[in-house]
Formats: structure tokens, sequence, C-alpha cells
DNA sequence: AGTTTTTTGAAACAATCATTTCAGAATTAC
DNA sequence: GTAATTCTGAAATGATTGTTTCAAAAAACT
């Protein structure tokens, strides 16, 4: 009957949410978007739609990619306090490398007051960590590796909230073993 | 000789600032802040400057207001513990009443990794915080308040960033009771 | 191969963007 | 009061914004 759509929808949405990511929602631009994912605009609205949609998608995206992560980490045989300590490691790293810092804290600050959509993937993505932690705490803590004085669920909230500053905190003063000493101290801090 | 001009700088610039802090630097137009400050944009570029311009002189505002609101604190002659104790749950009752969150932490995600001039002013506006924060922690654990098991500039620093996760997490969940336990559980940990 | 349906590319769209222009109003100094 | 100077308001600027249009090209089906 008809023709096929010519360009790759998850490269497009991959390139897209690069730019995205980068620039903000306000600071890109509709030609950005297009030049970067190498289609023309009639293409896009034709297919994902306006704008808007794009990076509802794009989010999307992001949030899809950690998710597969954690499932990674929650599907391994160590230890919890092992993946824990494994996880804020790695979260430094991605801090430190100088890159975009995180798309969903950027998404948060700049449109997540005012957009529900997007709040609305944000608190899942949010949910789906919090509770990944939670449970990796909760197992830590039964297998005696760390003190069950707290409350997981608060240890779990704790964590993701100065992870956040610490992107912010990266930003500004680009000092990674500030960074790192941070991460120390708050693995000090759970583990007595 | 001339004429001298006619709208009040300053009360200007506290409505432009408004305007960026819920808005952010992109999401923002000439005329929203021009209907705002309530002048013509040839009074602006004449006295003020272009966007840009007005925007860096919009965030040194915002972060002048906070640190005279630090100074206020300093000049307390009640124990350092209990002046950083009715900070931080000052913190948290702004963070909770539920406005535009932080302008400074706004501002650093949006264009901070992309701004040398605003990255500057925000560099000395959390340079300041930590100072503050620092010598006051030091003076707890002088008068017997805190533990001196940790270093001071490190919880000070650590609070910093655990502050800026709190608004992160207040906009997506809008959950001022964890907020507050979170409060809680950063004054158990630097006290024991 | 021919018909049908859909995608694509380039151009056009009105709206809005930040910024500038300039004549006239306003104010100061003499 | 007059002259000099600067500020103000409204309009115009060209560039860019997100989005749409439409003819031609491309594929899938019979």
């Amino acid at each position: 009957m008809a023709r096929n759509v010519e360009f790759n929808e998850e490269e497009a949405i991959q390139k897209a949410m690069e730019v995205f990511w980068e620039k903000g929602y306000n600071g890109t631009s509709l030609r950005d978007l297009t030049d970067a994912m190498k289609i023309n605009s009639s293409s896009l609205y034709n297919t994902i739609g306006d704008k808007s949609e794009l990076y509802l998608r794009c989010i999307t995206h992001y949030t899809d990619l950690r998710k597969k992560d954690l499932q990674q980490r929650m599907s391994s045989k160590k230890p919890a306090f092992e993946i824990l300590v494994e996880y804020i490691n790695d979260a430094i790293k991605v801090i430190t490398d100088g890159r975009n810092g995180c798309m969903a804290i950027k998404a948060a600050f700049e449109v997540g007051a005012n957009n529900k959509k997007v709040k609305a993937i944000l608190k899942n993505d949010s949910e789906y960590a919090d509770q990944f932690l939670t449970s990796l705490i909760k197992k830590a803590m039964d297998e005696g590796h760390l003190s069950d004085e707290e409350d997981p669920k608060l240890i779990a909230d704790y964590f993701i909230s100065t992870w956040t500053g610490w992107y912010e905190s990266y930003i500004i003063h680009k000092d990674a073993d500030k960074i790192r000493k941070m991460g120390q101290y708050f693995i000090r801090q759970i583990s007595k």
C-alpha cells in the first residue's frame, strides 16, 4: 500500500535526547533537533509530533536507560553492601566525568515545576531508584553490613537528595575530590 | 543639563528577578521582563543593558539578599548549634513553602554549565554559604554540641549538597514530611 | 507494472524573539 | 525662559521561533 518511515526512530530519539540534555528544553530550537536527528521537520511532525512530545519521548528514553542499569545491578549475586558501594562510586564517577550532568535533574529544575507530564515521568523514575536503593539497604542491613538503626527508606531518600546536590556542586566548583570525600562520608555515616 | 532616569532601578531589578526566577533564562522573553519591570525596552537597553546583563544583575541581586540573611544569622549571640538548627529548619520551611525553589540552583542547572560569569557568581555565593556553615559547625564543635570526629568543612559541603537535593525532591514529590524527616536525620547524624 | 498511500524535502507560514531607531517629551542648568 | 541634553514611548528591525503546506519521490500492495 505505502511507504515506510525511512529513519530509525530510536536513533533519532537518542540524538534528540543528547541535544535536550545539553541545552535544556527552552534552550533547544527545532532546527537544533532536526539537525542532530538528521530528519526533516515534516517527518518529525508526521511521526513523533511536536517539540513537547519529542521532549517527553526523550526524558522517557533517558529514564528507561537508567531503569535498565538498575535492573542489571539488582540481578547481581554480590552482597548488597558491595552493590550499594559500587553504585555510589559509579554515580560519583559519572558526575566527575564532567559531562552534561543528569538530564532528569536538569529537567526537574527547568520544566518539572510547571509541567505535569514531565513531573510524572520524573516521579516514576525517582520512585524506581528509591525502591532499588531501599531494598538494597534493607538487604545490607539483614546481611549485617549496615547499621539497622535507621529506616532504609529514609536513607534511600537521603542518598538520592545528596546525589542531586553533588551534581550542582560539580557544575559550580568542578572539584572531583570534594565529591569523592562526600561519598566516603556518606558511606561512613550509614555504616556506623 | 539633562533629564534623570525615571524608574527605580532596584525595584525594576527585583521585578525582573522574580520573572527569571520563575521561568528561567531561556523561558523568559524580553516582553515578560519589560511588562514586569514596567519600563520600555529602550529604557532597559539605555540603562542596564541587554537580556544577559540584566540576568547577571538579577542573580547578583539574589545572592546579595542571601548574603544579608547569613550576615544577620552570624551576628546572633545564641549558641552555634542553635543557629545551625534554626538555619536548617528555616531552609526546610522555605523549600516546603512551595514557591519557586531556589533561583541559584535553577540557574546552576540551566545556564551555569555554559556561562562563566553566572558560574562565577554562583561559586562566590556557594563559598560564602560554605564559610558561614563551616565556622558555625566548628564553633558548635568547640562548644561541645556537635561531634568533632569529622571535618567541619566537609559537613558544610555535605549539607549544601543535601539541601539542593531537597529542592528537587520537593518539586517532584511535593512531600513536605519527607523533607522534614531528612532534615532531622541530618541533624541526628552530625550530632553523634 | 500500475495504483495507492505515505514519506520526504524545500519552502513558506505567522508569530515571536531580542534589539534598535528616532522623534518628541521631560528635565536640568544657565 | 531658553538651550542643551537625556530619557521615554511606539514602532520598526531582521532574525529566529515552532509549525504547516504541498508537490514530488518512494515504497508496498494487487
